[in-house]
DNA sequence: TCATAAAATAACAACGTTGTTATTTTATGA
DNA sequence: TCATAAAATAACAACGTTGTTATTTTATGA
């Protein structure tokens, strides 16, 4: 059926182990055998089999993705970013959109060197002790009972940048509108995170649940909040869909931003800038984030260290220009 | 390192061979093996090498789908609904978000049975004619020159029900919003149909290019047709995104949707009833499609069938709250 | 020119499965 | 009880690679 290197063997006059080192560029061959190979390989149209290579091999140099919600644009940016990346560096990456326990599965079956797992779906709280010897990387929350590395944006830490940042221009009444799910555990720091620095200002603590993630979720929530009659100063979003919401909502209530309204978002995306209003945000840089990501599986792989750590990274703050001085 | 058949034949005490056809559920060993042998596989917690499994049999049960952007509300749902449907006729999905010739080649290497290739990336007109034996089912725009078999939803019958449906209405002052662009094939198929279904009614043509296909695109082309002193009294969407962008630009003009204005969308996915005014919208409906999809490709896999073939599937219009009389 | 070392190539085993063929065990019936 | 058929199991080859070992070819220098 299709080319083996057998056939190449045969066209060119060499045995298959020549042309298996050959191709793969080996010192142990000729110079000039190796052209001659190499350049029937290519006519005749040769793809080596990889089920053979990684059987042999044992290294399939392929990853695995597990995207249990492909909606989100900042998580369809981070997934981008990865598989960029993960290219660069001469790995495969295939990516399943079933449910975390069926997609291990399936990878491990695939024979991957390392799975990267979203938290956060609908169905689980903690990702499932899968009896796995695949490394697995999970982009989460850290916590106690997690039972594997992880990496951590340090929502709350974002939050509070978001907080700081709008209490240094004066402003006191501030009001959070994203996500409070239990079940989400990257809502849920972001959401608690708020709490926590707003305490720590010493300020009321108000905060609106979108009940999804949306922008849509965030456009009805927002409208609600500004259609009180003592309207916040400013506010702070979960994320960058819940801010397209926010935005058109202000929109509708013509309230300017930032003259009428500071609006810090969540999500530390180049689509900030690129919005009819620049939005202030916080958050891990998408490219930091992927790279930890990508990098760190793959040290889980060669190292074959299966110690659990956990890996919390430094968001950072990006004035643009939603938000000014009370 | 991990557990193969041969791991379970030693701890069962039978030949590999024998757990090899145990596992497959054969009608050649004893029942009573069978469950001996399944039973001590689940203790070691075996998982199948699908490498070793696609080399003998060369079979991998596994297509490749090609999504050269990950975008687009409507695709992202088709993607989900495909891998659904794939999955419940016990096939694997491996998705590639790079361009289409690198992705078939890792598909290739693979040895995926099976490829759905999405046309209109950036990159390529035509997609390129790979010498590949491995089927590709494109979802593009029927066309003579085209090298591979192709699901096309026959965008220009679509549009022209939009506009039927809106001339039944009394509307002639009808306005399209859409991509108008050479590279992707299926906006630049709506968009002529538009021109071809209004010069047939001996309509004038009015339409505005968006330059894009996200909601932003959609908002801003919006915003300047609804900027005019004429004002059409009944609009066509290119896209579900797009739509987005008109819903939102109208309600900044306080024009109301039927009311003021008539609304078609291309695009029949179910989130077209779940936003604030259920939108009407045209085209084919995405479980029709994604079926088609899967359907054809495993039949071409099936029969080996390589007779380039064309499937134009009916688009259907679902009349929603969006539209009345003028 | 010819032994010897070095370089190049070939042969072979192995990876974990499946499917075919060979062997062993069990059931059958006179 | 024992030949024979049927059922069950075991042995083996093969898939397309890689890496190790064995063999052949070429280069070297007295």
């Amino acid at each position: 059926m299709s080319v083996t290197i057998k056939d190449i063997a045969r066209v060119s006059g060499v045995s298959y182990s020549t042309v298996s080192k050959a191709l793969n560029d080996s010192s142990l061959v000729k110079p000039e055998t190796k052209r001659k190979v190499v350049e029937t390989a290519r006519e005749l149209g040769y793809t080596p089999n990889l089920s053979a290579k990684n059987l042999v091999s044992k290294k399939s140099r392929t990853i695995g993705l597990v995207w249990p919600a492909i909606d989100r644009v900042a998580l369809t940016e981070l997934v981008a970013k990865i598989n960029e990346i993960v290219t660069e560096k001469n790995y495969f990456m295939i990516l399943s959109v079933n449910s975390a326990d069926h997609a291990v599965k399936m990878f491990e079956s695939f024979q991957v060197e390392g799975i990267l797992l979203f938290e956060g779906g609908i169905e689980n709280q903690l990702p499932p002790l899968f009896s796995s010897s695949v490394p697995i990387l999970t982009y989460g929350v850290a916590r106690e009972e997690h039972p594997y590395p992880i990496v951590d944006v340090y929502h709350k830490k974002a939050i509070r940048k978001a907080v700081e940042h709008l209490v240094s221009l004066g402003h006191s009444n501030i009001h959070y509108i994203g996500e409070n799910s239990h079940a989400d555990k990257r809502q849920y720091e972001k959401w608690n995170g708020f709490q926590e620095a707003m305490v720590n200002a010493q300020l009321a603590v108000n905060q609106t649940d979108t009940n999804g993630l949306s922008w849509y979720d965030g456009y009805l929530a927002a409208q609600k909040v500004l259609q009180q009659d003592f309207l916040p100063t400013a506010l702070i979003s979960g994320s960058y869909d819940i801010s397209i919401g926010i935005l058109r909502a202000a929109k509708e209530q013509h309230l300017r931003i930032p003259e009428d309204l500071s609006l810090v978002s969540y999500d530390n995306i180049p689509q900030m800038a690129s919005l009819e209003t620049e939005l202030t945000s916080v958050g891990v840089p998408i490219e930091t984030l992927a790279h930890t990501m990508v990098d760190s599986l793959l040290s889980l792989i060669d190292s074959k260290d299966t110690a659990h750590f956990t890996q919390r990274l430094e968001p950072e703050i990006q004035i643009r220009k939603s938000t000014s001085p009370v």
